[in-house]
DNA sequence: GATTTTTCAATTATAATTATTTTATATTTG
DNA sequence: CAAATATAAAATAATTATAATTGAAAAATC
């Protein structure tokens, strides 16, 4: 817990119960990707009197400060995920997990980099299709 | 408007007025990715009785037989992709515009390749920054 | 004249926001 | 140090905003 302390004062957020309940989650789910309403729905039976505004603050400040980023890839709603490396996503459209995928591309753009005179600021890539265990439940 | 007919017909939709003006409006409008919100203000000028029902339908049809393709890049609404070869997209955060990039991969993934098991069926590829025109706007 | 498509109007769904109150934490002061 | 004050964060509840959907009627097409 010292060390979730750290990262938060580290980014210049101010380490309250709430907020390292909360980046807690994402060290402990890493590939779980999780939506406001998750969060929202594993903490709430920890924290009884946590609300959903806390937990839209909290990403807020999150995303501010670049410890997660929001992925828009279902069109419904927001994903959170905890910013590591660079990494790709594949969304299932079976069972709607987000799941983290190996690929690496030998020409990679790079942040703060031109494309066609356009200055990049974020990178996004992800892949849309069945997963691996949907894939293996369909044969079967 | 023929040439129009002729792919509609080819991807099985019936070819009516309001489609035509639809697949025309994407035609004339390559690089523009609207909503359907864009769509139906456009073409209501010309067809005062066109409804954003009958957008939605029709980009439901197009969608379904591959004429067009939807993006998710804002979070907020779906944009609209007229599919030519693959390509790449670039959100500007300042003017809102999606443009198409011309970025080459050399690691391409396919359709209907797996990846780390996983089925692929789409492939999203898009960047977002500050766009070449907000850029020189931005200087002056 | 039967089928498909379009239109109209109303509704749904729900993610996200806002304003206000309450609580917690930090700072000041006697 | 302890009480008082100030500041920041969290919780409550209500609301907003709007993309998208639905069902039924009208129009168009074959």
């Amino acid at each position: 817990m010292e060390e979730l302390k750290n990262i938060l004062k580290e980014s210049g957020v101010k380490p309250t119960y709430q907020r390292l309940k909360i980046l807690d989650f994402f060290r402990k789910n890493i590939n779980v990707h999780p939506t406001v309403e998750m969060i929202y729905t594993e903490l709430a039976s920890e924290i009884p009197t946590i609300s959903m505004t806390t937990v839209y603050n909290t990403l807020s400040t999150f995303i501010e400060k670049g410890l997660v980023c929001g992925l828009t890839i279902t069109g419904t709603e927001v994903r959170y995920d905890f910013k590591t490396e660079s990494h790709h996503h594949f969304l299932c459209k079976e069972c709607g997990q987000i799941k983290d995928v190996d690929f690496a591309c030998s020409m990679a753009a790079k942040k703060g980099e031109l494309i066609d005179g356009h200055r990049i600021e974020e990178i996004h890539r992800y892949f849309k299709g069945t997963c691996r265990d949907c894939l293996k439940q369909m044969k079967t």
